[in-house]
DNA sequence: ATGAAAGCGCTAACAC
DNA sequence: GTGTTAGCGCTTTCAT
């Protein structure tokens, strides 16, 4: 089936066809018509090696994670649902306008990346590159993708230029997170950061610190920052709370930091949440099925990364000038989130 | 960068940079690395479009999915990896090889099976499809693929007909299950098997059914059957444990519909494993944290999913001719997982 | 062992 | 509004 067998059904030119394919101007509306019941009876359906060659569109957004991160996760089998909900969000999407998503995996701290992604870039040719944390800052990746002119979407990014920053409301959540901890009475809150090469994790640091400027709250002692693994949380939280005597809850930048805290607290015989309220974020499977279940800042991955493909295909090459865009996050309460105990 | 320019920087023609490219006779080893040289200075990398335009392969791996259930699973976020482990086996592998994979989400029950996934061929070209369950029997499907002349691979499907058969040991596993079970004692050992339109559903009743038999026990009253959702799988708990006051097993064909009968049991006052042992099948995540954790069939869907990429990318097309490929499943034993209580 | 020519299916640019 | 022409980057013949 190619565009040719249609053209000759239809009694018109290759070029009317294209016409009617591509929604293009200048075709009667019966001439349309007609070319499009022969596309429907023959099951026409075009090429994209062929589309792709003939110098237009690919159709393929190309979503980027990191790779050692990325394959330890679906080894380790710990439930992390990531790169699940970026296809949730991205295919779909990408189905909506006729284009489809590629996921590919790229070291970020070798040297090679500029050839890796280089190579998948000449490759396959996207009209779109979704770059998620850490790649979304990696000044090899962004100037690799600026210089071949890919539009491209940086999730968990803020700077001003190329590309398109999204970030899912890190600060505000942790704001907001901290806010509800303030709420139920607490008033020594700590809180365990991501690694620095993530900005996602200062800015949620920067959320926590402003509520608890807001109210009034000191934060002396009350920050460790761990490299969002299990290990690094256990150290984390025995560090909060050999500190802290008086401390009554724990925000944990991911899952599995907060899961390491709650056992370093039970371990301790520490009641959760009459003694101490966790909150987590992230979100994924298992937060739910710790005992007790965690509250977590929940990330719209699916979401950030729909409206990534709808900006990168609306825009269609054109500069983003509308700054950050934030897809808020929200507070799951599950648990794990209490009132503060009585100051006895 | 494209080949000609590599051929004028090579000093050669067009022609013996596709050979070296592709690994082509009739290039002297001198000649070759020359131009292999060339393309490793300038970076090139052939376009896959055109590569694909000129006749050759696409390069291209798709892996079909059921729709519904996987967008089921994706928006529940109930920690199912079934797509990451797919991934994982698939990505690598075809990386291995040159190739790339591509996830494709298909109705199965509608009828427009033929148009959709018709329309995905003909855009993709793919040199390989991978179908799962319940695809993988789907007769509109392997018929369009046989007459298209696309070679693919059935996960969880053994018949002969076209495409390689590949399944998970499912008979195996549930005789080794059941057999465990009866090495600890137990001679009341239900079983919740998946709905009928699986295959691997009966193989693994057969499993049980076998070892039941070689070890002289009656499966009268002990067997049910669910959809592999948790709801069917909380009726057919009740079920086998109305039915049979001596019970003291059950085996569940997915982690869904096991952990829905650890509920039931629980609700009931049975104390799990002291009063009754369970084990599962999938393996997922979620696994691991309920109370007490499942013991599971593991389902090597990663390795599975390698192997059916490398037979596919070896055989070029060529049919199969080796039966069906068994890839085993092993138990994972936890705490869900004891002997049988007393008779008293 | 190497090169030249033809063409894959489509769209851009131009003609009418 | 519609058709014609050229060419995208590559691999396949086929010549040499």
């Amino acid at each position: 089936m190619t565009i040719r067998e249609v053209a000759e059904d239809a009694g018109v030119s290759l070029q009317t066809v294209s016409r009617v394919i591509n929604d293009g101007p200048n075709v009667r509306p019966q001439m349309r018509e007609k070319v499009q019941a022969s596309i429907d009876r023959l099951g026409y359906v075009p090429s994209l090696a062929a589309q792709r060659m003939s110098g237009s569109r690919s159709y393929i957004i190309l979503a980027i994670n990191d790779r050692e991160r990325t394959i330890a996760d679906w080894r380790e089998r710990q439930g992390n649902d990531w790169v699940d909900q970026m296809l949730l969000g991205g295919m779909l999407t990408c189905a909506k306008h006729g284009y489809r998503m590629m996921v590919e995996l790229v070291d970020t701290h070798i040297d090679h990346v500029e050839r890796e992604l280089g190579a998948t870039i000449s490759a396959l040719q996207p009209d779109g590159v979704i770059l998620t944390p850490p790649h979304s800052e990696n000044r090899q990746i962004t100037q690799l993708l600026e210089l071949r002119n890919i539009p491209f979407a940086r999730i968990g990014s803020k700077g001003e230029g190329a590309g398109i920053p999204l970030t899912m409301g890190d600060e505000n959540a942790a704001r907001f997170a901290t806010e509800r901890l303030i709420e139920l009475g607490h008033r020594r809150i700590g809180f365990i950061a991501g690694p620095a090469q993530y900005s996602l994790s200062s800015w949620r640091v920067d959320g926590w610190r402003a509520a608890m400027r807001d109210a009034g709250l000191r934060c002396d002692g009350l920050l460790e920052a761990g490299d969002f693994s299990y290990s690094s949380g256990t150290h984390a939280g025995r560090a909060l709370l050999d500190r802290n005597e008086d401390l009554s809850a724990i925000i944990g930048s991911n899952d599995q930091m907060t899961l390491a805290a709650l056992a370093v607290a039970q371990d301790r015989g520490l009641r959760v949440p009459r003694d101490l309220s966790l909150i987590s974020f992230d979100n994924t499977p298992i937060v739910r099925f710790s005992q007790p279940p965690l509250a977590a800042i929940d990330q719209p991955i699916a979401e950030t990364v729909s409206v990534a493909v709808d900006r990168l295909i609306a825009l269609k090459g054109q500069p983003h000038e509308d700054g950050t865009i934030d897809v808020a996050a929200s507070l799951v309460e599950r648990a794990s989130l209490g009132p503060a105990p009585d100051p006895a």
